[in-house]
Parts: structure tokens; C-alpha cells; sequence
DNA sequence: CAGATCTTTTGACAAGGATCAAAATCCGTC
DNA sequence: GACGGATTTTGATCCTTGTCAAAAGATCTG
């Protein structure tokens, strides 16, 4: 809790109200390692906080599972799709290790924006900051060729490679597992 | 300006006195044809809302112009990244028709945040809505072959191929002007 | 430690798309 | 209507990456 709290601050501060009620609001969840946290086709009515362990979001595309999202330690979890329109999620999310997370519902956040409009600001700048991420996310995606994301995703995030199994690394920056192995060879 | 708080109410509510005193904050620009909005390397301190025309950002990579975004009527303009981090655009917006636009700088944004609280939750909504949007741009960039990005591009915005030279248009979705054509001649 | 299973590497081949070059169209302007 | 420039199409070739298949390494479990 301490470290959501913490995490929290690094977008906007919080009042000493709202940080002594937090717990109230969220809820501790433990899940060991290859649980579904989300599934496809079901309504995502819970946003997740990572506090340790590391979760993949996957679809399934032609028979074939796209890991299009890697999370780690401090992310905010959810399909942001499924949990912003209450739509049936397309994707699933599944963790690559067991881990703790904090959940509350969109109906808890709901209430948070109305009691306390810092949250509203705070919830504002978190969107700000995670569209600028995927925006370059998806430049890169689009417009590097497979080594150089690679060796993009080692400079900034080395960890990633470390904790997550190759396949789904591949599936992750849009290409296949043996083109992957292939360009580590060649580094 | 009729137009804009229309398009505003779509995100949420506001209310009579925002809505009489929005003239006050936003200011209406026409520029013609090709004039360039946003410029690399200059910090971008107003948001715009396009009332009528088209427009295009686009960057320079190995002395490539990669156009990474097309714009039209009712959407909202700005290099987001420097828009937010106050740090210089790495790309430039250009105006392909002649536009009709209405800009509030960043001072008068924040000043509206403090303000008007609907305000900061229009906002938060809006960015829910462009986070989703760009999440499938993003998927389909990663997992699609060219035929199928521009299949769902032609089903889902027919007007971006009648009113877009078409080397845009094959940068936008990522492929050589060639490519596209060929895609087109085989349709 | 052996067997089973999962993950990563290697090889051969095919396909999609890029690049370079040239021809064909389209368009605005004098 | 003719010229010049921009835009789009077509052709030939090459390169990157995907796919399928198999081998090699890891990892887990009893």
C-alpha cells in the first residue's frame, strides 16, 4: 500500500485525507504465477496496481496468441478498452509470476473523482503520461525494423529480457520468436 | 466555436457559465494550405480543435518524412509529447487543406482546470477516448498485414483516401507508396 | 536421475514488402 | 491548350522476416 501510495504521488500530490483512506478503497490480491487475471470476452470492471511480479495482456489472432503488453512492478493494470467502455475485453491478461496487486472497482474510482477532484487531476496526468508512452510505443512499432526495437527495448527496459521468456518478448515487439533468437545471435 | 462546444459536449457535460465564456479562452486561426503548425525542435504551447480542413504530423527519420498522424474535422491538434512535457516536438504538423482552427494555450488550459472542475474531467474523458483509440491503431500497426490495414482504413475512414495524397497515406499505415498502390490495383 | 515438457536455437525455403528506376497520370498556371 | 511539376502506377530485383520442421537446451517432477 505504501507503495502505491508513493507511486501515486509521482503524478500529483495527494491530501493527508485521502492518503489515510486509501486502504479503503483498495483491495489486496494475491495470484500465483500463470493465473488469468483478465479473460477475453468477459467485462474488466476492476483497474489492478502491480506492486510485485511481472503480467502479460494477449489476444488471440488467426489461432495465435499476440502478447501485445508486458507489466511490471508500479504499472497499472487493467484493458483499459474493456474497463473505460465496460465492453466484453478482447484480450487477456495472464501473470508471468506470482504477484500482489491492489484492485478497485470503476465504481470505487467513480466515487474517488467525486469526493476528491484531486483524484480527477491525478487520473488526467496518469492518462497524460501513459498516452505519451504508448505513443512512442507505437512509432517505434511502426517505423523501426526488428533489431533495432530490440536493442531499443535492451537500452531501456534490460529487465524485460531478463524475467520474460523469449516468445513472448518476440510477440511483444511483432515478430517471431526464431527472427528474435536470430538477432541475439547476430549482437 | 458553435462546433467546438458541441464536440466538447460529447466528452461531458458543462456548464452555462463555461459554456458562455469559452470564446474568451480559445482563439480562432486560419491558415492556408501546406503552412506548417507545429515545427521540430520548437516547444508547443497551444492545443488546438480543427474546425474544418486536414492536416498531417510527420517527422524526419534517415531523411525520410514519416507521416505518423492525419487530423480532421473536430479533432484535437497538438504535438502531445511537448505539449505535456513542455520539451521541444520532434515533428512537425502541416496543414494539407486550407484550416479553420481555435487554440488555448497551456496557462489558459491549467487556468481552466483550477476553474471549472468539468473542465479537468472533459479532459480525463477525452484522453480515455484517444487512449483507447490509439491502443488500436497501435495492435493493428503491430499485427496486421498492409492489405488488412488498409481494408480496415478504407472501412472505417473512407474519407482519409479521397482527401489524402496517397504517399501519406502509405506512411500513415506504415508501407512504401508503391506498396499501396499495388494494394489498391489489386482490390 | 530419468522422463516429460517447455523454451530456445538452427536450417531451409517462401513470401511480403522495400528500393530503385522509369513511365504514365493528374493538375495548376500561363 | 501546352508546359512543368507533382502524384501515382508499373516493372525488376533484393532483402528482411515469417513459416515449418527438427535439434538442442532448460526445467520440472516424481
Amino acid at each position: 500500500m505504501e507503495q502505491l501510495i508513493q507511486h501515486l504521488k509521482h503524478f500529483h500530490q495527494l491530501s493527508e485525507a485521502l492518503q489515510h483512506n486509501l486502504e479503503r478503497y483498495f483491495t489486496k490480491v494475491v495470484l500465483p504465477k500463470n493465473e488469468l487475471l483478465i479473460t477475453e470476452g468477459s467485462v474488466c470492471r476492476q483497474l489492478y496496481f502491480l506492486e510485485t511480479g511481472c503480467l502479460r495482456g494477449f489476444y488471440n489472432l488467426d489461432g495465435k496468441e499476440i502478447t501485445h503488453w508486458l507489466g511490471f512492478e508500479n504499472d497499472f493494470v487493467t484493458s483499459f478498452h474493456s474497463f473505460i467502455t465496460q465492453q466484453p475485453a478482447v484480450e487477456n491478461i495472464q501473470l508471468m509470476e506470482g504477484c500482489v496487486l491492489w484492485a478497485i472497482s470503476k465504481e470505487t474510482l467513480g466515487g474517488l473523482f467525486e469526493e476528491y477532484n484531486e483524484v480527477e487531476r491525478l487520473v488526467r496526468i496518469a492518462y497524460e503520461k501513459y498516452y505519451i508512452r504508448l505513443e512512442e510505443r507505437f512509432v517505434n512499432s511502426q517505423f523501426r525494423t526488428a533489431t533495432e526495437r530490440y536493442e531499443h527495448l535492451l537500452q531501456r527496459a534490460p529487465h524485460v529480457v531478463e524475467r520474460v521468456p523469449l516468445g513472448y518478448v518476440a510477440s511483444y515487439l511483432g515478430i517471431s520468436q526464431e527472427t528474435l533468437s536470430r538477432i541475439r545471435g547476430r549482437l
